[in-house]
RNA sequence: GGGCCUGUAGCUCAGCUGGUUAGAGCACUCGCUUGAUAAGCGAGGGGUCGAAAGUUCAAAUCUUUCCAGGCCCA
């Protein structure tokens, strides 16, 4: 079709805001812009005397780059920041980092390798910094690209002298309170190394390790209660072990009372039975070489079978208890079917589910076991023995007294945990730790307590760390290795006591304030611990524990070392982290804010799950390398990737658009979802902008225009989005915002009002009342829509509002606005229920108008004939010239009748022009325009 | 194996305390438009609401079991 006639006379739209967003390489611009403009510190400056609303920032590991689930958290956050700033709070954002603990020691090994030798611990602990600052700040700019507004020049770090310090004294407050012990605990154990090993430096490998079938007669125990045929009886429990050296350590024998259990009569005795798993027996006594007719086995009744708990048995060669529980048989769930008996031997000293029973029953935590691996001297057989070398005279030993079921010098190949460095088999052996008490003065009640009255988001969240609090152990804190903040705690050399106190702590805190936790390496115990120090039996002579603090407890500190220490910010209104901080980072938090100042240290805990391909699998880097190595087919898609064709904006809209509280899609045919949308929300804009661009928002405003029906009814329709959207953000709820906005754009605006509209705008002149007052509304419209879609698209918004046209006191950036409020629209309001009928006639003749268009081309060649029911009529027909403008038609008639029916005719008169539009009274000058036309032209 | 949670169109989400043929936007297909044009408008197709059983006059919505998936433990 040829160019109109009149094109030139229009009132096209104009603006140089950009089509397309060339966000890869815009988005730095806009980020420097800020950086320069010092846009943080002015919106801080701005709300400095408003009322505060405090996130505090979960510190990321600083190792490696950041990954989906880094930017969802963050963009959260910041989800959460930008709102609340424009929201009228004060809400500084203080970026944080965990920067001790394992990974960054891993990772410093591998890089020092040999020449970690040769180095000082200090040297290493140099290095291990130099690690953690170079990902801190790699993480940084990462964070930063992303839009992230925050106090990026002076985060908080774990490192950081005053933070060490903050440790130190919220140990010192648990050691006044009481809390602090030292006990034992099992661990991996390195015998060639002498070093506990973390989960993190445990290999598995095969490894061929004895196998031996134990008996264990029981004593003082009538077997006739568990069934009347073993009246008379004697009844053994038989175990099995793959770890003969752990025997002598033997206390407990566990069974799980919900299994089904047999006694069989014992090969070759005439009055004993032996006592199994129904479900291992057949295995058990291939495993020994033997077969005895099942006929003759005594399935015991499950019921019964309970009456044996806390029955005692005889060690084959231990005769000293050291508890009165000692020996006993009892209940566990961690007992299965997969291989022994069904009856395990425990050995608390030596296993994590042993020394759990262990714990619940009273018992010692047992391990005459050194740090190389030999046996002490609480074993007199085999004193001084590795456990390697006595395995197989145990295993003979207990063959000679009789105690051994199948054959000495029986082995197993199984997988086995080794040493990562030296490679050789680890064995686990409690040490000496320190703990914090979970019930110390109800510690754990109080926790409990706190948790009741802090809002959970999602509220389940509150029942799952409910659970965790409940059931847990006490709090093993300290950790032998060398990347952390040190236990503030000395041995006496001369009989080896532990000492520690809070006077002790005190004085370390003191001391680390001006030199750093360095000191501890570089000093001798005399100048770490307050003069005159004594030991009870009268050596002053100290050496300083090696043991590090539990990297949870300092990041559990944070509270106290960040939120306490700051005077910006006061109590912490909000942690925003993933799930699987119940048990990590909110649980560590709130034990150690009530230890130290007995209160929560947060009102509020909001939690989101986790980053999932389009087929549910956790979406990483490494665990699609994991799913490759299996030969399935996956596609990472680095975020770099990503960022260089779409920039940043595009994952602010995925975190903004999914329902973060379950686990969080993300895939590619997401992303171009989103990229399509941005598109869309970036043209409407541009249309808005291109239409407002005469216009001076100083003389004219939505309240002193001559509004037409239709843009009072727009008017509302932003209103109500604009109150179901601050509700959205007040609620967290970010997906009902991007949904309201997709939804409010894509149909409200674009299909509707915008479409609508633009006759008015076009054809009119430049200056007419009805004009003006359509792009009052549009300003209006396009300022309320940046500031509410600015926290999530804060570039594309920022880049919108500087296109808007300059108004007396317009804020330099959108990030600096207010948001806008508004109004619910009311569900019977005479507005709502015309609206409602008017979408529903445009709807209804949109699909009487497809045919028409297909032939005619254009609905403004139409004439609509309606038979509306009585109650839709009365709202028609006050509304038919609005009716006929929503429709873009020429003429709307009410037909006689009420059926509903709907006739699509050419409209009457003739077309003008310029408008196209069909009037019964035409210019008479150029005939071809319609009146209003004709005024506009001249 | 245990605790907590999730499962509605290709995608992201609505569907309140159970009540007419399950909705939206996008994507898709088709049509229109060249006065938002690497844009805009309209129409249409598409779901046995993870599966099964149960409660009920009535279930996506309540109960149980199962399946799949996630986080945290073991």
């Amino acid at each position: 079709m040829a160019k109109g006639k009149y094109s030139e006379s229009l009132n096209l739209p104009s603006t140089d805001f950009p089509m397309r967003g060339g966000l890869a390489t815009r988005e730095p611009e806009f980020l420097a812009g800020w950086k320069k403009a010092g846009l943080y510190e002015a919106i801080q400056e701005k709300r400095k005397d408003s009322p505060s609303f405090i996130l505090h920032d979960g510190p990321p590991y600083a190792n490696g780059n950041i990954h989906y689930g880094h930017i969802l958290n963050k963009l959260l956050k910041d989800l959460v920041v930008k709102y609340k700033s424009m929201a009228g709070f004060r809400a500084p954002y203080i970026p944080g980092w965990d920067t001790h603990g394992l990974p960054i020691e891993l990772a410093v090994d591998k890089e020092l390798g040999k020449k970690k030798r040769d180095m000082s611990k200090l040297e290493i602990r140099k290095a291990c910094q130099e690690y953690a600052e170079k990902f801190v700040n790699i993480q940084s700019e990462e964070f930063q690209r992303l839009g992230v507004f925050g106090a990026w020049d002076r985060p908080y770090l774990t490192l950081h002298k005053s933070y060490e310090v903050a440790i130190v004294k919220a140990l010192a407050e648990f050691a006044r309170g009481g809390y602090l012990y030292r006990g034992k605990k099992p661990v991996y154990w390195c015998p060639k190394d002498h070093t506990a090993l973390a989960e993190a430096e445990i290999e598995y490998a095969d490894h061929s390790s004895p196998s031996i079938y134990v008996r264990l007669p029981m004593v003082d125990f009538d077997p006739v209660v568990l069934d009347d045929g073993l009246s008379g009886k004697d009844l053994s429990l038989v175990i099995w072990t793959t770890t003969p050296w752990t025997i002598p350590a033997n206390l407990a024998v566990v069974a799980h009372a919900n299994l089904e259990y047999v006694a069989i009569p014992a090969p070759g005795k005439d009055d004993e039975y032996l006592l199994v798993a129904k479900g291992l027996a057949e295995k058990f006594l291939a495993g020994i070489g033997t077969e005895v007719d099942e006929s003759t086995w005594i399935a015991l009744d499950s019921e019964k079978f309970l009456a044996i708990e806390g029955a005692s048995y005889k060690h084959p060669f231990v005769t000293e208890k050291k508890t009165e529980n000692d020996f006993k048989i009892w209940f566990a769930d961690y007992v299965t079917l997969e291989q022994g008996t069904g009856l395990v031997h425990t050995a608390p000293g030596h296993g994590v589910d042993d020394y759990k029973t262990g714990a619940s029953h009273g018992l010692e935590v047992y391990a005459p076991v050194d740090h190389a691996g030999r046996f002490t001297d609480d074993v007199p057989n085999w004193a001084g023995l590795k456990t390697t070398v006595a395995n197989p005279q145990i295993v003979e030993f207990l063959h000679e007294c009789g105690a051994l079921l199948n054959k000495p010098g029986e082995s197993i190949a199984h997988s086995y945990p080794h040493c990562w460095r030296c490679k050789g088999p680890v064995l686990f052996r409690a040490t000496d730790q320190w703990f914090i008490s979970v019930d110390h003065e109800g510690l754990r009640d109080r926790a409990l307590g706190a948790i009741s009255e802090t809002k959970w988001v999602p509220g389940y969240g509150e029942k799952r760390i409910n659970g965790m609090i409940a059931n847990r152990p006490d709090w093993v804190l300290s950790r032998q290795r060398l990347w952390g903040t040190p236990i503030p705690a000395f041995h006496c050399t001369d009989c080896g006591e532990a000492h520690t106190s809070a006077a002790i702590m005190d004085f370390v805190a003191e001391l680390f304030e001006r030199e750093g936790a360095e000191a501890w390496y570089t000093k001798p115990a005399s100048e770490l611990m307050p003069e005159g120090t004594k030991c009870s039996c009268g050596s002053s002579n100290f050496e300083p524990e090696q043991a590090i603090v539990d990297v949870w407890f300092e990041s559990g500190c944070s509270w106290l070392a960040v939120v306490e220490d700051r005077e910006e910010l006061s109590d912490a209104d909000l942690y925003l982290e993933g799930s699987d901080q119940h048990r990590g980072w909110f649980h560590s938090s709130l034990l150690v804010a009530l230890g130290v100042a007995n209160k929560a240290p947060y009102k509020t805990v909001l939690t989101h799950g986790f980053v999932l391909d389009e087929n549910g699998k956790p979406y990483s880097k490494s665990s699609i390398e994991k799913a490759r190595r299996e030969g399935k087919k996956t596609k990472y898609i680095a975020p770099d990737d990503v960022m260089s064709k779409n920039g940043a904006e595009v994952f602010r809209l995925w975190v903004a658009s999914t329902e973060f509280r379950n686990d969080i899609p993300y895939s590619e045919t997401i992303i171009k979802g989103l990229t399509d949308w941005y598109r869309k929300f970036r043209n409407t804009s541009r249309y808005m902008l291109g239409n407002t661009s005469d216009f001076d928002p100083n003389t004219h405003n939505v309240g002193n225009v001559q509004l037409s029906e239709l843009d009072s009814l727009a008017l509302g329709r932003l209103d109500d989005l604009v109150a179901r959207v601050n509700a959205a953000y007040e609620n967290y709820e970010f997906h009902t915002v991007y949904r309201s906005l997709v939804d409010y754009v894509a149909v409200d605006l674009s299909a509707l009002y915008l479409d609508v509209v633009k006759d008015r705008l076009y054809s009119d002149r430049k200056d007419a009342p009805s004009r003006r007052a359509v792009q009052a509304v549009l300003f209006h419209i396009t300022s309320a829509l940046a500031r509410i879609a600015a926290p999530i698209l804060c570039f594309t918004a920022e880049d919108v509002w500087k296109h808007l046209p300059e108004w007396e006191g317009k804020e330099s950036s959108v990030h600096l606005s207010d948001l806008p409020k508004g109004t619910l629209l009311e569900e019977s309001s005479a507005a709502v229920k015309t609206w409602t009928t008017l979408r529903k006639y445009r709807d209804l003749c949109g699909s009487a108008l497809e045919e028409f268009r297909a032939t005619k081309h254009r609905s403004e060649d139409a004439c609509l004939t309606l038979h509306p029911p009585s109650d839709d009529r009365a709202i028609l027909e006050a509304s038919l010239d609005t009716f006929a403008n929503l429709a873009i038609v020429s003429k709307v008639i009410l037909g006689d009748g009420d059926d509903g029916r709907i006739e699509v005719s050419e409209a009457p008169g003739d077309r003008c022009d310029r408008c196209w539009r069909w009037y019964e009274e035409m210019a008479s000058d150029p005939s071809d325009l319609c009146l209003r036309c004709e005024g506009a032209v001249k």
